[in-house]
DNA sequence: AACCAAGTTTCACATAATGGAACCAAGGGA
DNA sequence: TCCCTTGGTTCCATTATGTGAAACTTGGTT
């Protein structure tokens, strides 16, 4: 896989939750931390980069063991994520995101377009893609169901920050990490939200190699009747056999099964959510 | 100091592990509630059959919803799993289990065979399918990795459990529920003893039709050089397109499977990792 | 044997969790 | 209209819990 984009982008500040509600904050920033380093961990390596005393971390620890949501190998001391996380992780996927309901759509498109599909929700500025289906040859890249991605060079990004309320939009904004991954991608603020006016504008987004040289996207955003945006479609192809303007043909069909997925999921008991993703964590308001 | 003190709490356990220690198991017991509901769930509906009083319950779902583990809706005023866990799910089945390295290994299998493939982990004495690949669909991720099964009557289950050593045996033994789903449903401990014995002795397990009628399946476990159990492998198929016979005929590029994905898993820095999910939680063990 | 690093346990102390009760909406009868 | 109930949120004195420096144990090295 890739480098480690994810910190750049996931460190920002005026996002930290870590620490700031007592014990469960702490014990759940020591979770992400495990999470971090992406293999099993010993504990001296978790130590250093730890805000807390070795007798606390290691109580941490201890706790989330027991609790299941860590593994612990006595043999090498390695400390790995639990599987109750992943027990906790379906029942999260299938409850609280778009995609059970978006399947069959996503299917359908998949089907019709022959490209990779992707649907993503945001979470705190970023993008979270929820699932994905690949094309008859799969393209290697930097994206997988439970990934998260930059909100400022996806298309997905895009077409969601673009279609956000004033407010909400100004503090996903200010979240971005704006690094330069290609020599396309949009880095200065002002130009951003020119870039999200016209997508605002036209209804969908492009990431013309903004995140990853040689893959193009068109993506449009998944709207409630009232406006709010649940999440975001994009169709991904690479320069060598596809380009925009062949993308932008598609823009119909993506937009339909947006339509289709956004009506299903309002009929079907599935209220805000959306916005939620950023309410919950920004504490900072009213 | 041995490991008599500390299990007071912990020994009894079966399979609930929630309130046992600190401000952190609890506010996890209430994680666990919520994703239990399997939909957006009320504060009242939550608050009766939980064990804490209003106003704790109330400024745990307030902490988790703040750390990302939880959604709010504000509008219905409904708690639904949050964005945060799908996040660290992906990490925990990237990095705590079998599926990355099984994949492509799975795929392969899936396509000789034409038939449903299951991956498995032993999760305290029950079955966590952490990856799956169905004949004609193409991949789903979280959709079906994360479900969990009954040990005693899958064959993935019964492959697993009669490689385990045998005190880890005898406790995940005596977590099965035994509960008859079809008539053909192993209910007597004694008779389970037998099964596993020879399920042990020839070295592939079978399920026929003790789960689900009309569903049966050809399972191998996946053992470390060391012989420590580290997951399972199944075939899966109806009694009205094929036999237990004609999925005995498998078992040989099951195994062959089975055997890759170990000797993969091995070289790879991947320690005893799974006995773990054992020894996590039950703390006791010599 | 003496040393060192990694991991584990102790214990006096202070922070953080607790939960009964008060409080604040919204319906919704009468 | 007013009163009353139900669902949700906030207070605050009490005390359980978490905290972390330091001591200790284990296992490996020189």
């Amino acid at each position: 896989m890739g480098e480690e984009p994810r910190d750049m982008t996931a460190r920002r500040e005026g996002d930290r939750r870590e620490a700031s509600d007592g014990t469960v904050g702490k014990a759940l920033d020591v979770l992400d931390r495990v999470a971090a380093f992406g293999r099993p961990v010993r504990f001296a390596e978790l130590l250093d980069g730890s805000p807390f005393p070795k007798a606390t971390l290691y109580r941490f620890l201890q706790t989330l063991v027991h609790q299941g949501m860590l593994s612990h190998d006595p043999g090498t001391g390695a400390y790995a994520l639990g599987v109750r996380l992943v027990r906790l992780a379906h029942a999260a996927w299938a409850q609280s995101s778009l995609a059970p309901i978006a399947r069959p759509h996503i299917d359908r498109l998949s089907a019709a377009v022959g490209e990779t599909v992707h649907l993503a929700q945001l979470d705190g500025g970023q993008v979270l893609y929820v699932d994905k289906r690949n094309a008859r040859q799969p393209v290697a890249m930097f994206s997988q169901a439970g990934r998260v991605g930059p909100g400022y060079c996806t298309g997905v990004g895009k077409a969601m920050l673009a279609h956000l309320p004033e407010a909400a939009r100004a503090r996903a904004v200010s979240q971005q990490a704006f690094h330069r991954y290609t020599p396309a991608t949009i880095t200065d603020p002002a130009a951003f939200a020119l870039e999200l006016e016209a997508i605002r504008a036209r209804g969908h987004a492009f990431d013309a190699e903004e995140h990853e040289p040689g893959i193009v996207c068109v993506a449009v955003p998944i709207l409630s009747r009232a406006g709010t945006v649940l999440g975001a479609l994009s169709v991904t192809g690479t320069t060598a056999r596809t380009s925009l303007q062949a993308l932008a043909g598609l823009v119909p069909v993506i937009r339909a099964t947006a339509a289709d997925i956004a009506t299903e999921a309002e009929s079907w008991r599935f209220p805000e959510e959306q916005t939620q993703g950023l309410v919950a964590r920004g504490g900072a308001g009213a």
